[in-house]
DNA sequence: AATGAATGAGCCTTCATTCAT
DNA sequence: TATGAATGAAGGCTCATTCAT
């Protein structure tokens, strides 16, 4: 059994992420050259951004590295922030769907739930993925809407797949009743869990095969404990 | 039974902070007057750096909230990273130990455990450790010492405190037996769990009384589903 | 007889300097007002940095006296050494040429030299001269670059003349055969005497008439007990 | 024939430069403790002043660099003006004879004048000296005072020394009859000559044996030429 | 659509100096 | 005599932004 939103490359994208369908479509319809240049800006902005914070990136640098003057940058955001709001709503629309594949094996449910576990684990410790958490985290305080919005972006779909997936397993009973909400709730807080924290505070610089093996069985043992069969 | 370290006053220390007992020692043997503003330097920058992050936080909005000149600042603080680090040291040094008292009630855990949770999810909701969380999470990338620092500091202590808690409970017959330290770990995890999430983000501005009682509900049957009596 | 490069305006200008040529190049190309602009920023920054020195000079100053905002005067230079090398560096330019005529009288060499002497004894008693030997040797410790640009600049030429003049002065019987090289170093010298490190050290004000004439003089004796005819 | 004013160690003492005989003397009609702590100053002030010249040198680094607070630099010298003028004038009474001891040697003047010459070039290359003429002249537009002080002082002694010298040389027949005065100021033009401009602007690091070698042969010949025996 | 030029406000930091102790 | 504490002014430099072309 083959779930949909077949995984296409994990290269970098964080747990979540899909490529950038926006602007393949803008691409499509006809990019007028000056969404060409848009897209080049909010590309590095978007880098910036991640690397350095908001505050500490300044226009001037961005479009610098663009190559172009501070003035054409300004005619496509008129404001720093508009230009930051602008990349925060390019990756929330990228959030589309959690990109996996799972063969449900209806004898051995915990194999494949760890492979999937390890999956999402490994993505969360993506660089990229890091460095959004940390950007997110760090402007909720001066940009409301900005967790809101990340927040919510592709949680929908995120969640109606986890429970398309949980579902199955209960019929298959791997997995005894219970809210798929909560399930999903459970899984997302286990998954970010001790080395995706050490990480995002540099308390080690990458966590090595076996931690990660280690936190997976850890996980997977916890979710089984309170979601599996009786 | 009692457990040492009572909680006193929750008044804006987030989880696992006590108050500085360095500054209280240096009270006590006189504080010079010096001190006091250095301590009054650090109180400002300390709400100023929560407040704005680093990078949007200024040297002059600082000495000006002081009532002093930016010259008297730099006398104590040589460097705008100085005084940050000194800013994080301070809070680092706070987090001793977790301030609670439990009556571990031999019939009735769950209830004295639900407490518990209800008082940890609750400091983890204030205000105040949500900025420094922000904070720390933020300046992670360019300050690689800050976020290990804080991970580590009294992490021994609570820790400590968690695994004579949670041996009680399992000589009472009310716990199985597990590695406190992974108990620990899965408990640090629900207790900043959905809720601590939403807040971080701005999803929802503060969360109603439902919710809390909800996800200490949610928490502890996890918890004791994982670690509960056979 | 009549050596090229007339001398067109000793105004303020030190031994040695002739006219910016490729100002007066850029001029008649078409100056796009920016061009103008960044003239006029070296030429107040110039005056300033033969004023105060290097660093007694602030960006601030220079930016007030030219009419413009800091920032103005950093799109043009993104540096204050960098304004202070393109200061340099144009008086270095600048010299090209030694501006003189000297009409080289067979009958009597020794009058004709004398008044050469003259001429560049004068120049060398200029307030911009001596302003200008003061900041080279000045700031020769900090920018190292800077003495051995100055030093080397238009140096070839300004030997090469003063070797077609004495060349002209042995074929005349004038002088005796002897390295022109040398020569000029020693002339060099002479002319750098008594009355010009007496100005440069404010050991005098201003050097009289008669003390100018008798330094000549003794020059000359010097120089022809040297080189003259035997 | 021996030259009163024998010269004990040339080491890093410039040109006309002696042992500070000032502290000295003080040491010996008992130094305060006071007068130790101001000798202190003076000489970290020489050496900042020597090094940064004066508008880069702070009162700070001073202070820093010596140990003790800036009040208490200030209660020597009241401002970092009257600090400037101590050292200088310190430098000023360090000057009071040309240290050497020459034996005329009747028959070859030449080789004994020789050596002097190379002594005198050799001095007048050592690193302290040029950063003294640096700092002199760098500052004489600012302090007026400073250059002609420095110019004045020890010039009667040296003159005369070399008066005396000279007039021995042309009792034995080896110069012939001129003022001494005038020898004396050829002299001093002709021994800071091109290798010390050389240095003092940097044009080449450090000159090379038979770089001075060739100059004291030039300033011989020279000096013979216009002043030897008829 | 693009840019060159300009700017006022603000940044972090250091200055020379004073004053009470 | 020595010092700790304080300060207004100024230092070099960067910021986000605007405007005429």
């Amino acid at each position: 059994m083959t779930y949909p939103g077949a995984l296409q490359g994990v290269n970098e994208k964080p747990y979540g992420m899909v490529v950038n369908s926006t602007s393949m479509a803008e691409t499509e319809t006809g990019s007028s050259g000056s969404d060409q240049r848009r897209g080049a800006i909010l590309k590095i902005a978007h880098a910036a951004f991640l690397k350095d914070g908001y505050a500490a990136t300044s226009m001037s640098r961005i479009a610098a590295k663009l190559g172009g003057s501070k003035s054409t940058l300004y005619n496509y955001f008129s404001t720093k922030e508009e230009l930051f709001a602008a990349v925060i709503d390019e990756k929330c629309r990228d959030v589309q769907a959690v990109m996996f594949a799972v063969e449900l094996d209806p004898i051995d449910f915990r194999k494949t739930f760890a492979n999937f576990v390890e999956r999402v684990v490994r993505l969360s410790l993506l660089d990229n993925n890091i460095a959004t958490h940390r950007l997110i985290t760090a402007e909720a305080a001066r940009f409301p809407e900005l967790g809101r919005a990340f927040y919510m972006s592709g949680r929908h779909d995120t969640i109606q797949m986890l429970a398309n997936y949980f579902e199955s397993a209960q019929k298959a009973g791997s997995l005894k009743a219970a809210d798929p909400s909560e399930m999903a709730a459970l899984f997302g807080l286990l998954c970010r869990g001790k080395l995706f924290l050490q990480k995002l505070w540099n308390v080690t610089p990458e966590p090595s095969e076996e931690e990660i093996k280690a936190e997976v069985e850890q996980t997977v043992s916890v979710f089984l404990a309170v979601y599996g069969p009786v």
